[in-house]
DNA sequence: CTGTTAGCGCGTTCAA
DNA sequence: TTGAACGCGCTAACAG
């Protein structure tokens, strides 16, 4: 039924080791051997086993990817910078979602890790001592993407999220913004939502000006939850005069609902956010934010895998990729 | 180095096909000897080699994904579903993006078959002779996933492009609309672009409304595209008062056009779309849109595919998913 | 430049 | 209920 490198090799009238060394194009093999392999092959219909290559040779050319929700745009971006790299060396992904959850989470490392791939990129929630647990036991590379990991020890790419979240904040305060909101991911989560929430604090506490929480609302990251938390500060006594979003899409929320209200953006109230996702551009005032690099983050975490797996030697193994403020109309001066 | 079965073995006392059994859940080993190599494995921290099982049972329990681009927000929600039946089944998925270039798809779908994956899911432009007969040299199931085949002959899961544009344009016509533009995709890709525009067409005629190219602009599928289509429309001498964008995002820039030109949408001009992405309920008007179920199509192509790996027989091997509008403010009276 | 021979780690008969 | 032995399709020395 199946062609086997056996069946080519009788084909061709030589040993299947030779059809092995034209398949795995090594050079110590004369080209007119070459040719009658070829030609073997094409007749046949051969197709290599990758799976029996993989048992053989200890290399599967796969990598694993886990990703918290593939659906989520910003990491759909990540995931399409991871794959590009991942082709252009020809590796390919196996994708599995955890949603941030460390059971999951755990739970497909282990199975990818059965799977024998040749290296893991790791994008999820917090970093935990059991995480770290599993990743020992992989005899193979792993690079956090998009994910922050206190202890430091496994390599990684990144942005520094608290000093986007801060770099926000200060473009607000240099406008003249004074009492300035958040809306705010969960404090779980280590880097969109308590690195955030830091890198507010620490520009507001740089500006001088005293932290109030009742100007801070959690939101789930979605367009409601941003529109909820801004119709709350909305309804204050003393309404903030420029609001800070944890990300695009609660942003986007909270500008139509300032618009619902009656309110304009930017004069009655600014808003600005971390991520710069397409949407950005998609809404009308366009949204001013500070650009997360996704997709290079995909990218640079993967051209670093091809690198660990190749043992070729790197001089970063944490590399912080810069951000920077992307400014469209969605701010204003006090 | 790596701790086989063997090694297992030797340390709980019984043979490698005894370890086997007990890692493969079969029944037949007495639940003492089953603690015994449960132990073993504990110990030792055995984990399966998944390439070798693949070799010799000839099953990977993994599925081949090519999609055109994962960061597109349409295709992610498929991958989405895709990705939860598949786990649901255990199943992991390599994920290939193929951008629609045939190509690259034929490349992906070799590659994919190398690496012995248990089923195929299809995503793609057209399905053209030559995939037809990559897909035959398979031996392994395909499903074409939110993609048409004109030839039949393959299972599928999509929704009927045609009636959706039908059905959206329907809605304009009903409204008293009889100058209704369209933004479409390019007439090259089968589903997108030329079925919708064929319902379009489809839909004007039924109506009595002679077809107009000045009517008609094609557009790339981005924000942009749609908001210079819908410049052109508007400095027409005879603007429409209606428009028909053949996705979400294109919708958005050219309702964004309309208010940039100082008209209301949908006062001045309505817009409809089919898609309705989650963006569709981001923006200002909300967009009126008909619903293509994309993460449906995902998992019940999943699910198919399933069920033709495991043999079960299945009744219905092209499935086509209901499609339904969505009514929110972007269309009015005339 | 080419062929022979071992494994790679595991599933699976077939006996016992 | 268990074990011995073979083979899955291929790579990788090692000879020649």
């Amino acid at each position: 039924m199946t062609v086997t490198i056996y069946d080519v090799a009788r084909e061709a009238g030589v040993s299947m080791a030779t059809v092995s060394r034209v398949v795995n194009n090594n050079p110590n093999v004369k080209p007119a051997t070459r040719k009658k392999v070829y030609e073997a092959i094409e007749r046949l219909g051969y197709r290599p086993n990758a799976v029996a290559r993989g048992l053989a040779s200890k290399k599967t050319t796969t990598v694993g990817v886990v990703i918290p929700d593939i659906s989520n745009a910003i990491f759909a971006e990540v995931a399409r910078g991871i794959e590009d790299i991942a082709n252009m060396y020809h590796y390919n992904i196996i994708l599995c979602n955890a949603d941030k959850k460390k059971d999951k989470e755990i739970r497909v490392i282990n199975t990818l890790l059965e799977k024998q791939v040749d290296g893991l990129l790791f994008m999820g929630g917090a970093v935990t001592d059991e995480h770290l647990q599993a990743f020992k036991t992989a005899n193979v590379p792993i690079v956090l993407c998009a994910t922050s990991d206190e202890s430091g020890q496994i390599p990684s790419v990144d942005i520094n999220h608290e000093d986007a979240a801060y770099d926000a904040v200060k473009n607000l305060l240099e406008q003249g913004h004074t009492r300035i909101a958040m809306i705010s991911g969960t404090l779980q989560d280590p880097s969109i939502g308590y690195a955030r929430f830091q890198g507010y604090k620490r520009a507001l506490e740089n500006a001088g000006i005293a932290y109030d929480d009742t100007l801070v609302r959690i939101g789930n990251y979605r367009y409601e939850s941003g529109a909820d938390a801004m119709k709350y500060f909305i309804e204050l006594d003393k309404r903030p005069t420029a609001v800070f979003s944890a990300t695009d899409e609660m942003a986007i929320g909270a500008i139509h609902s300032i618009q619902d209200h009656g309110l304009k953006v930017p004069s009655d109230i600014s808003v600005i956010s971390v991520d710069n996702s397409r949407m950005a551009s998609m809404v009308r005032p366009q949204l001013t934010a500070v650009a997360q690099p996704m997709y290079d983050i995909g990218a640079v975490s993967m051209r670093l895998l091809t690198k660990l797996m190749k043992k070729e030697n790197v001089d970063q193994s944490k590399v912080v990729l810069p951000h920077e403020i992307v400014v469209r109309q969605s701010v204003g001066g006090v």
